[in-house]
DNA sequence: CACGCTCTAGAACGAACGCTCTATCCGATA
DNA sequence: TATCGGATAGAGCGTTCGTTCTAGAGCGTG
């Protein structure tokens, strides 16, 4: 049977198996990575038992983390979406996301970073079912940002080229502020790419 | 006794055992994370002995990732300042470092991103110094890019905030064009840099 | 020659790893 | 009630992990 309304105290505990133990992978793997992750310890924190873990995920570790990416990235997808849908504006819309990254980052005192980075970067050689699942996060965030900069009449190669380094320095300056543990990174960023945006107008 | 020259067919045979050993880790890290990077495999990879790396680096693996990290500090400042005194225009410098990144990248067939943001992501929690020694990294180069803007005539304040933004931005690139295996992420981010730096004439 | 010091060499330790395996539980169905 | 299959449970497999430890090799100095 399947439990789907747990009695434990867990923070998840009132999702089923399969979703708890995907939410522990993916938070376990966003700050220790996938190496660093051990599934004893995700079935623990899941308060799941290695035969369920392996139950759900007969391919192994390997398949559990490219679930775990998968829910990564949705989670930023729905955050990305969000701060999109908040404003016509696409630039404003893009520093507002980048704000609200700084936020979530300094909340968690500068632990959970990009899921879907944390997890994939070191695995190019040995999983390629793992790259294979953060190229997709990529490309669908990407997707969102182009979506919305076409829609507000940018050129199509002007929105395809922003959106591209939109992502990728949402994601660089995610990592900087990380490290430095200070926000400062990120709202640079989201000006920044402001501004960049505004100069295609 | 040192043996600063080996005779063994390895690609840094000349060097001597602590170098190579550093070189090793630094190398394989990158393609591998820390956690996902052995010391027996360091040793084997530099032609030393696990006696050896102990024997350099008493305070065991976070003290040679902490070396490592810095090797690939110098790495990146020599590429990085090779750019920036190639040109006068600070600019057309930022694109030609992408582009020079891009090449690199390309040429590994996509495996050796940047060795600080692989070697330090995940280790958070676990070895601070790891962290501090990836923060002075991007600090150090943050500190290049500025003073190049500032030389060139950028005020204080914008010479600051786009030196964070090109580092944010170049890194959150390069893991991009690593996902996708094609360097575009990393050629439009030097033009689009290129654009906003110009921006602030 | 003897001593000391740096460096090399690798066996061995306990712990943790990913994974396999059998046993059991329990609601749904016949 | 008897049966079945999805789900749970965790002991145990072989391997590898980071680290420690002792032994010895090769050199300069007295």
């Amino acid at each position: 049977m399947n439990t789907t309304t747990e009695a434990g105290p867990g923070p998840d505990a009132a999702l089923g198996t399969r979703e708890r133990i995907v939410r522990a992978a993916s938070r376990l793997m966003q700050r220790q990575g996938y190496e660093g992750t051990g599934i004893k310890q995700i079935s623990r924190e899941a308060g799941a038992t290695l035969g369920s873990v392996y139950h759900f995920f007969p391919g192994g570790k390997q398949e559990l983390a490219a679930e775990a990416i998968r829910h990564g990235d949705q989670e930023f997808t729905d955050i990305l979406r969000a701060a999109l849908d908040g404003t016509d504006d696409p630039a404003e819309a893009i520093a507002a996301c980048a704000g609200t990254v700084a936020e979530a980052l300094r909340a968690s005192d500068w632990v959970d970073g990009c899921p879907v980075t944390a997890t994939s970067i070191g695995t190019a050689e040995r999983a390629p079912d793992i790259q294979r699942a953060a190229a997709e996060a990529f490309a669908r965030w990407r997707g969102l940002v182009e979506e919305k900069l076409r829609a507000a009449g940018f050129g199509e190669e002007s929105a395809y080229e922003l959106a591209h380094t939109v992502i990728s320095t949402l994601e660089g300056a995610e990592l900087a502020a990380q490290l430095a543990r200070d926000e400062a990174p990120l709202l640079i960023a989201g000006r920044h790419l402001a501004r960049l945006i505004d100069s295609y107008r």
